[in-house]
RNA sequence: GGGCCCGUAGCUCAGCGGUAGAGCAGCGGACUUUUAAUCCGUCGGUCCUGGGUUCGAAUCCCUGCGGGCCUACCA
């Protein structure tokens, strides 16, 4: 009789029968091991020839698979260590207990003891002396075969499908190694890991429009934070050399499989360090993240093996046009001989898009797809990099780099801007984009100009999307594959 | 935003103008070392929504909703 509401009504029902004998739902166990530990315990025991009765344990975790044989009934448990077989008889649990085993259902959380042993096939199981049920499951899982695949439902309903494919926990334990990873290597390197504001008054540090909400007490709108920048560069001048932050941020634009309204931003800052050292501690980094997580520097991609090995390729902004477009912008200094190029080349641009605008859409169509393997970009002209420090022998151009792999942006690293004229310059400029109508152009944020004023010292700054590392590692394609809830339109169950 | 594709049982999927199907899960039965257990029986549907075409629509057409992939911007 089942449909979806005769599938719950049974396990209720059971639920109820439970109730009558016990409780479904104890608040403890008596866990001694995980599903690993007590195959470890087993192998651990057989080395040294422990007798069956020696090795017993009491384990715990969630009916994944349920194979009953009249008298006998093997079940297969997993708990967050992996999964180990029960295997119960009618004449060792006694036949009442046994009799019991048509309340479970798969889904369920039992608790079961017994010794330890292997089947004839070899496989480590659990002869069970006793059991309990733990939780009461009242809803079916996803088939235990196939998984849960619609993909919608498996971003809708992450725990089904964590529940059921082995892949998704894969990804979501190997993205956690990520940002661990990370973190241990900054802590490493003596940077001081802080938490800055999210709600904000002006979100700045980047070019993109933000989430706008309202504080109640204090009456007025805020924004969330599209960037970590401009606060840790405050704690630069408040004296801290080396400070990194992991967050998240927010960018109100479209969703895609590369973008997510929400994601996280690694940042750090080094006083005393120019773009150059970043470069390298960038390098570093991958390899790094790509040891520890990956076990290997060449990372498999799709048809791509990425290489973290070999030292990254370094090029610069003006010369990566040249190779792969054949364009040297030096050559097309105003805005119709840009246009002209850019007409030839079939690259599609806004009728207002600026002379740099124009060349980062050169950028983005022509060079950026060829860079597979890890290329450094240096030098990206002045006007697309508002918080960059300009390069002493070309104001054009900013001490600026961005690390390119498998086609997208990876890194995106400068010397920072400290001089706080220029910078209240700079800022004026963006504004002025603002106000002609760019919603995506940098806001004035005030409070920074004013704590620049006070000095803050020559330091490498560096972004970088969390995600992006994790599709990396991960080899998924696809933003929403490595964030565990990504944005999904409201469902309006039509 | 544009293009292509998808939406059928709790889950995985067939069916693509003529009475809505299979496997898993469920329920009943057999089975005391199975492992996608096996075997027999059985229950289960707003075929995403709303219109249209047709004697007849899950199937063809249109609209809407949701999703995927590619593409455009950002990270």
């Amino acid at each position: 009789m089942p449909s979806e509401e005769e599938l719950i009504a049974q396990r209720l029902e059971k639920r109820e029968r439970l109730l009558a004998t016990g409780d479904p739902y104890p608040a403890r166990t008596a866990r001694t091991h995980t599903a690993a530990a007590a195959i470890a315990e087993l192998e651990a025991s057989e080395a040294v020839g422990l007798e069956r009765t020696e090795r017993i344990v009491t384990v715990t975790g969630r009916i994944a698979a349920q194979r009953v044989m009249g008298k006998a009934a093997f079940l297969d448990v997993r708990d967050g260590s992996g999964r180990v077989q029960l295997h119960l008889r009618a004449d060792t649990v006694g036949s009442d207990a046994f009799q019991r085993i048509d309340l479970l259902d798969l889904g369920d959380f039992i608790e079961a003891t017994g010794p330890l042993f292997r089947t004839r096939t070899g496989e480590p199981t659990v002869a069970v002396a006793t059991y309990a049920v733990l939780v009461k499951a009242v809803r079916p899982p996803p088939e235990k075969w196939h998984g849960l695949q619609d993909v919608e439902a498996r971003y809708r309903q992450r725990h089904l499908d964590l529940m059921s494919n082995e892949r998704s926990r894969e990804i979501a334990r190997t993205s956690a190694a990520v940002v661990a990873s990370v973190r241990r290597f900054f802590h490493e390197r003596d940077f001081m890991e802080v938490e800055t504001p999210v709600l904000q008054s002006e979100a700045g540090g980047a070019a993109a429009r933000p989430f706008v909400t309202h504080h109640n007490a204090l009456g007025r709108d805020l924004f969330l934070r599209i960037s970590l920048e401009l606060h840790l560069k405050r704690l630069l001048i408040g004296g801290f050399d080396r400070v990194f932050e992991i967050g998240r941020v927010f960018r109100n634009e479209g969703v895609s499989t590369r973008h997510n309204p929400e994601f996280t931003l690694l940042e750090s800052y080094e006083a005393y360090a120019d773009y150059h050292d970043v470069a390298r501690m960038v390098e570093a980094l991958l390899r790094h993240v790509a040891a520890e997580v990956a076990g290997s520097l060449q990372v498999p991609h799709g048809e791509h093996v990425i290489d973290l090995e070999a030292p990254f390729a370094r090029t610069t902004y003006r010369q990566a046009l040249i190779d792969h477009a054949g364009i040297d912008l030096r050559e097309h200094r105003d805005l119709d001989s840009l246009r002209a190029v850019a007409r030839a080349r079939h690259v599609a641009f806004e009728a207002t898009a600026s002379w740099a605008t124009l060349l980062d859409a050169l950028m983005s169509t022509l060079v950026e797809p060829h860079l597979v393997q890890p290329t450094f970009i240096f030098d990206y002209p002045t006007e697309l990099s508002p918080l960059a420090k300009r390069k002493a022998d070309d104001p054009e151009v900013v001490e600026r780099f961005e690390l390119f792999v498998l086609g997208r942006e990876l890194a995106n690293a400068y010397s920072e801007l400290n001089d706080p004229v220029e910078q209240r310059e700079r800022m004026q400029a963006q504004a002025a984009k603002a106000a002609g109508g760019d919603e995506e152009a940098e806001v004035a944020d005030e409070d920074f100009l004013e704590a620049l004023e006070y000095g803050m010292p020559p330091a490498g700054g560096l972004g970088i999307g969390i995600e992006r590392l994790m599709m990396l590692v991960t080899g998924e394609h696809s933003i929403r594959e490595v964030i565990l809830f990504p944005a999904m339109r409201d469902r309006t169950d039509s």
